[in-house]
DNA sequence: GTCTATAAAATGATAGAC
DNA sequence: GTCTATCATTTTATAGAC
């Protein structure tokens, strides 16, 4: 008995490991081309199996996607809760914008916000993404008004204008044009965008 | 004769018609949906032609796209022509951003600046729109570089960066957001859009 | 130049053997 | 569950009549 619960165990973790390999490459590249570019042969060589495989763990390439995206939310979560609890909120907001442009210049960043995608009205009807982007939304919208009670964010400024402002720097085109300009190290580039992103170009940075 | 040199003019006068009408359509789908997304049939159907037909005008879809790409550089150069020589370089760039979002929010701006979309590589190749847009960089450099000069714009940040952030606007999937929020007019949109792209968040709006 | 009809290729999804 | 082979559909592009 013993060893056949450890045999579905470890079959479990198996399959687990394979679908964590295939979202692996759907990540990636969903944040390189976007879904309506990847296609499913693509999907199965950059795992290394066969096509009609995939549909055993996905039935869908929209299926696929969604689980892809539910399980980035999850990690930006992560972030979020890993976050040291000794900054200030402004400092936590600047951190996950850090977070989403370096990933984003790592290409594990599918570019979500664009409503221009053909999956994100699937995404909307998929309660698992949108049950985790609530959470999300939730966490930022009290770091957001804390900011602005501290007066570190501006407070005329609506909540949810903020909230899309961070959240739309995960996919900001300044990333990959200065990146293909070459003249800006990523690290050089991902706090040029916290900057513009928070403060502005009106005026020149104070020393911190 | 007369009647000769008339006719040809007239059929060259309808040939232009048709094919603003053609690059019209193109440039709305190209604003909705993107390159990828948008298909020969769409664009013939949107016309009112055969797609075959389409192809007697535009060798491709990539010269199709580029020739849209081209009229729209031309409308962001003629913008920066007219803007009024009394208005401080700043004013005239948020100007500039403030017909970008506009357009955007209008379906009239194709989303141009993602680096994800697979025309920009034909775009780069086609020296007419490269030619376009290095003389509206130009123009947008000159400006910058007297905002940076007067001091209402930070010395402090590279040049490409307020000249990329400024392009970025024109896909800022923020106006998206706000607009299918619901709760602000395409022109508080607008304002917000400009407001958070030269000023940041940090600080709220002093009395103009 | 416009049309209908069709070729040629790409792609999401499935059948069926093992 | 993995594979090969194939289907069904979409889509870019062209042929050929008028």
């Amino acid at each position: 008995m013993q060893d056949s619960v450890q045999k579905i165990s470890f079959k479990a973790q198996q399959l687990k490991f394979r679908e964590d390999a295939i979202l692996d490459a759907v990540n990636h590249l969903l944040a390189r081309k976007g879904f309506d570019l990847m296609t499913m042969d693509e999907v199965a060589a950059e795992v290394g199996i066969a096509k009609a495989s995939l549909y055993k763990h996905f039935a869908s390439k929209e299926a696929l996607a969604s689980a892809s995206m539910a399980r980035l939310i999850d990690r930006a979560i992560a972030v979020v809760h890993e976050m040291p609890g000794t900054l200030s909120p402004l400092d936590k907001l600047k951190g996950l914008v850090r977070w989403a442009v370096t990933s984003h210049l790592a290409n594990t960043m599918p570019l979500l916000p664009s409503t221009r995608s053909s999956i994100q009205q699937t995404l909307t009807n998929y309660p698992p993404y949108m049950e985790k982007v609530g959470r999300l939304i939730e966490a930022l919208g009290l770091w957001i008004e804390q900011a602005q009670a501290n007066g570190s964010l501006s407070a005329s400024l609506p909540g949810e204008v903020i909230l899309y402002t961070i959240f739309a720097r995960s996919c900001d085109p300044v990333a990959d044009f200065l990146k293909l300009g070459g003249a800006f190290s990523d690290h050089e580039i991902v706090e040029i965008l916290v900057k513009t992103c928070f403060d502005g170009m009106t005026r020149d940075k104070s020393a911190s």
